[in-house]
DNA sequence: ACGTTTCCTTGATCTGTGTCAAGTTTGGCA
DNA sequence: TGCCAAACTTGACACAGATCAAGGAAACGT
């Protein structure tokens, strides 16, 4: 099915633009095949959710998880595909179980953006709206949880417990936006890099995991993590290097890495408080 | 008891060293004499607001509109004056009325880089944080329509007309920060002017208001602008004055001026559709 | 195992924007 | 009315990061 939907941004982008064809394609391909070469993982019981504790459902108990147990449907892609298309209407929202995609724009020219990244618990979708704004990509393979969006919008409606967490959800979401305003428009390539692996330090410490003594994985390539700090992947990559040489980051490969020294990374990041 | 809670801020500010001196001079002005300066505008009724079809109340009518009637007050601040600091809590919420205030974020060498810009009909607060991340400041002279926030965050569960309105508008500044984020990361200076007076064009044609023949004032100084553009205070100069002898715009003064090309000032901008 | 491709690193150079430094205009106030 | 401070403009120069270019290392398909 990858290969299916890639076929269909193709005929996209040459005949329309943007639009019809591809959601035609996108929709037979869902119904009818299934996901062939991502496996479609079969639903994990909700109670042994591994994001269970922060996603949207994270309130929802008994009754109201039963029903959400009853309209969820996994759904895998693989690395590289693209997961919804800016300006297309979007008939699901999900959770993402495992993996990591990625929110951009781009301009005419070429010039993108990456204006979120979703990783494991992460919502997305917004009620009350069915265009999504921005391209999703899975930068890994990724696994959502999914449900139709038509179904999940009246359930919100009569699931206080849902609704809530989903305004948090989305001023949570405005919260990171506006630090990553401040990061774009204020901060040097090297304070960057800082700030985006002093995140990935918070947010793998979050998931309860096994903090497997400060090793991490890059969950982006360097033209990826590029697109989010708003520099070159040349520049990442010098950073990087630098930061490496300095004794504060060593590398295991080219994705996974120590960090020597989190002080000395958070100092360099410009931020305040290590929250 | 707004009073109070500037004291403990300014108290903070001056020991952690950051612009102390003004603080202090604004705080003379509001501590000692009250908003003397400011005059507290009496409270318009609901029913001739001005900003009612935009404002977090449009969807309220007959009863509802009644209780938010009777627990409005409002408040006026004068030009410069600081509205709410950055880890204060937020005892209000509050619709700006009239007039144009920031939020911004600080780091702590004294860049500082815009994440808001609220206009007449903006909302300021969130429902379930009292803290503000950002320090809110009047770029004019601003009135604000404020709710105490605990007796608002009551008529919230109660009133779905209110709170269906707050999601939509947090989604709103949400899909805002998401385009701005793109031109702070990947825009031109040149393009970033441009598409900053595209939308004040397309934010002052939304008001209702006589539309003067083009004629535009910009809300904010030289200075305000680059910290909202992420640039400095010299480039946003040099670039209004390209547009200027490239016959784009026209300047009456410093601040008003009149746009004799949109066309090419949105071809600028690098933004797609005119919307 | 091999070639091929993709991803990454590093170097050399260029350029847009920041920085520093005068001036100029404007508006408020005595 | 005229002075002064604040806001803005303009110029000269510096520099962080972009761009261009070459090469190396890991991943992938055959």
């Amino acid at each position: 099915m990858s290969l299916c939907t890639r076929g269909a941004a193709f005929c996209q982008h040459i005949f329309l633009g943007r639009s019809g064809i591809n959601l035609l394609l996108l929709l037979t391909i869902c119904g009818g095949l299934g996901d062939m070469n991502a496996p479609v993982l079969s639903n994990i019981k909700c109670g042994e959710c591994p994001i269970r504790h922060r996603a949207v459902c994270s309130r929802c108990e008994g009754a109201e998880l039963d029903i959400l147990e009853k309209i969820k449907v996994y759904r895998s892609f693989k690395a590289g595909e693209q997961i919804l298309w800016r300006g297309e209407s979007m008939d699901f929202v999900a959770s993402v179980v495992s993996g990591v995609a990625t929110l951009g724009k781009t301009l005419e020219d070429g010039r993108t953006q990456m204006v979120g990244l979703l990783l494991p618990s992460d919502f997305i979708g917004r009620p009350g709206r069915d265009r999504v704004e921005f391209d999703v990509i899975a930068a890994s393979d990724v696994t959502l949880c999914c449900f139709d969006r038509k179904p999940f919008e009246n359930l919100l409606l009569v699931t206080p417990h849902l609704s809530e967490r989903l305004v948090e959800i989305a001023l949570d979401e405005l919260d990171a936006a506006r630090d990553w305003m401040l990061l774009l428009g204020r901060k040097t390539a090297r304070e960057k890099i800082a700030t985006f692996i002093d995140m990935l330090i918070r947010r793998s410490s979050l998931e309860g995991s096994t903090a497997q003594n400060d090793a991490l994985t890059l969950p982006l390539s360097r033209e990826e993590i590029a697109n989010y700090l708003g520099l070159t992947l040349e520049t990442v990559s010098r950073q990087l290097s630098a930061l490496k040489s300095q004794g504060i980051l060593q590398f295991k490969d080219r994705r996974s890495f120590e960090v020597l020294n989190p002080k000395a990374l958070h100092d360099i990041s410009g931020d305040d408080a290590p929250r």
